[in-house]
DNA sequence: GCCCAGGGAATCG
DNA sequence: CGATTCCATGGG
């Protein structure tokens, strides 16, 4: 284990991995956590300005915060938005997180008509059963892995209805009906397209995919707490000229709505 | 017992 | 096209 220390202006870690975008954590103590991503683990906590990451491999979390992004430059984009500047203020320290493409799939296929707590218990069961057993836990299991399974095989981690939904996704990306490297280099739409193949992969999905897996910052997910942020506080629609800060505007306020509602008291 | 959760597929008009 | 209904599971 290294022990590496980054500095990051407005930088929230208990907002940026409580706040919905990823599910394999365990919370410690107030900004601190155990992380896993793919097949890296990591001790973090934030100190201040000081981001201490414990990891065989702290570079693979460099990118993965996206550290090398300037975020107050994203945020300035909220300019002239009273709400957006409200939430910049309660939680702009919320970074969009670089994670593995595979593992952001699979993982936002188990997130359909599901609480957050539950899709953590499913995905938890899911490493523990099918992911090589790494250093502090297990690795998200591979798609090439995942896609020699069967709906019994699958009993276990008590996914429900979605159980078939993954098992597809693994096959359509291991025999690459869906290149995720492909996805990567395509216009937003066609990307979207490509993702919707997927048994399991509708609209809201493939947004959540685009945006966490492939760090695109033009999608925008909507779901049951972005209704309700859009219809009380955007009935007449979002500024179409966040571009570049879309994806960080919507994320931000999904957090703060659900904060507001209390569903973290 | 009911309702809800980072929805989507299948069906029907 | 849009509107319904069904899909498993567990917490509140």
């Amino acid at each position: 284990m290294k022990e590496k220390i980054y500095k990051i202006k407005n930088f929230s870690l208990n907002d940026t991995i409580e706040c919905g975008q990823v599910f394999r954590f365990t919370k410690i103590k107030d900004n601190e956590f155990n992380l896993y991503s793919k097949d890296n683990y990591a001790n973090l906590k934030q100190d201040g300005e000081n981001l201490i990451v414990k990891s065989k491999n702290p570079d693979y979390f460099e990118d993965y915060f996206d550290l090398k992004t300037d975020y107050n430059k994203l945020l300035k984009g909220f300019d002239g938005d009273e709400y957006l500047e409200k939430a910049r203020k309660y939680c702009g320290g919320i970074r969009i997180l670089r994670q593995d493409k595979w593992e952001a799939l699979a993982s936002f296929i188990l997130s359909s008509n599901n609480n957050i707590k539950r899709i953590k218990g499913i995905i938890e069961r899911f490493c523990s059963l099918y992911g090589e057993e790494i250093e502090g836990g297990y690795a998200f299991p591979t798609y090439d892995m995942v896609s020699k399974l069967n709906e019994d095989d699958l009993k276990p981690i008590r996914a429900g209805f979605r159980d078939k939904y993954l098992l597809d996704s693994a096959k359509k990306v291991k025999n690459k009906e869906v290149d995720l490297e492909e996805v990567d280099n395509m216009e937003f739409l066609d990307a979207k397209e490509s993702l919707k193949q997927i048994k399991g992969v509708g609209d809201k999905v493939a947004e959540c995919v685009l945006l966490f897996g492939f760090h695109r910052m033009e999608a925008f997910p909507i779901d049951v707490w972005m209704k309700k942020v859009l219809k009380e506080k955007y009935p007449n629609g979002l500024s179409e000229q966040l571009n570049s800060s879309r994806g960080l505007a919507q994320q931000i306020l999904y957090h703060m709505q659900r904060i507001e509602e209390g569903v973290y008291k």
